[in-house]
DNA sequence: AATATTACTTGTCAATTGACAAGTAATATA
DNA sequence: TATATTACTTGTCAATTGACAAGTAATATT
């Protein structure tokens, strides 16, 4: 596996040659595709045109479709992993009282910043089968874990609502991210964009608020 | 458009010659395929076969794809105005300081007895087209202001927390539906099942409580 | 009973799909 | 410079797709 030494200027004579840089086309254009139109309905030929490289290129890297959905769905996680755990670390370092405030509004604004994680988990939590499979292992699970630990310790200090841990998960995760993967629509009733920074903000106060019991109004 | 008046046994020779009936079974295969895979992924071969009936036949009743598509929605949505209309007035004889609680609450229970609207909500949601405009005109923008309209109301008397009666919209549905539309997920995470009454009650008295500020703990 | 209408059946079509294979060209290695 | 490897290109294939059309059979109408 080469790793990225090649090519010192960005626009060589046409990227031609860069394995690399292909691959991580198709992926996004995969990305796109899969997340906002699930897998069935996503053709490999439409992904390579919207990736902007030739036909055939899929399967050449990939090997096959699944295993591009493979590669795009690790690429997406990854990028989670180190945003989300970069955010959940800053968050332990606060006073008990606003950890979960803070955990709320740090995870509002990152499924603003990567609404293709959610639509995913939208387009794969419906049908049990080897995507969802996928995801579960790779990602969901112990990312809920996390959840619930965070919210178990803040209720047990009584800094959160009296709720099952499980009712939480699903509770925050669909307040914090439907605005997101719905934009088209959420668009269109408002007339506002839903990623605007502003709108962004306030719904992050939003949601992390109705976590937080008593007088903390702000 | 001959109304039901044929056919006093349920079950005569191979319920043959029945429109009727065999539109409805078509429609309730279209829908289960619509909403968890999305429109273009569902074959409608696979949707004919769901329905236990030929070759040909959505072609011959609502002639093409899309115009089964719109017939499924519109079944749908005139199912919620049913049903959510009726749980909304009832909600309305109540006591003003309770009326969000049970308002919510009645929603949830809808979600749950109807996760094929919000699949379809999400399903649509994502990407702008002749769906999307479809759904909102016939049926999304008057529950938004219904919604819109119920929340201010409670707000203004100080039942409600503060908070833009838009991202309250997409926070109340959000955390009412997700857990029901992602059932596959939720029950592999959990183990339990997120549509048995027992379960589908804790999440309705968790939302609402969500939304009720100050004493009210139930 | 004769005829018309309605409901269903089946054959066929062009377009799209994922996959594979046989190429060509660019670069790396010896 | 010769050769091997890597990256890309294109032709082709069987399967699936939505649609249509030409049928047949069951019921309604006269």
């Amino acid at each position: 596996m080469p790793s990225v030494q090649h090519s010192p200027a960005p626009e060589c004579k046409r990227q031609l040659r860069d394995a690399q840089s292909t691959k991580l086309k198709l992926i996004n254009a995969a990305l796109s595709a899969f997340t906002t139109q699930g897998f069935d309905a996503s053709s490999t030929r439409g992904i390579e045109n919207a990736a902007g490289i030739k036909r055939g290129l899929i399967n050449y890297h990939f090997g096959s479709k699944a295993a591009l959905w493979k590669a795009s769905a690790d690429h997406l996680m990854s990028i989670t992993e180190q945003d989300l755990g970069a955010a959940v670390k800053r968050v332990e370092t606060l006073e008990e009282s606003q950890r979960l405030h803070a955990f709320v509004r740090a995870y509002v604004t990152f499924c603003a910043d990567h609404p293709e994680l959610n639509r995913l988990m939208i387009q794969e939590g419906m049908t049990a089968d080897w995507r969802l499979d996928w995801l579960l292992d790779r990602s969901v699970r112990p990312w809920y874990r996390q959840v619930c630990r965070v919210f178990k310790h803040a209720k047990t200090l009584g800094f959160a609502p009296q709720m099952d841990p499980h009712h939480f998960y699903y509770v925050l995760t669909g307040a914090a991210t439907l605005i997101f993967s719905n934009a088209a629509e959420a668009q269109a009733l408002s007339g506002r964009n839903p990623v605007d920074p502003v709108a962004v903000n306030a719904h992050a106060e939003a949601v992390a608020d109705l976590f937080t019991p008593v007088e903390k109004s702000r």
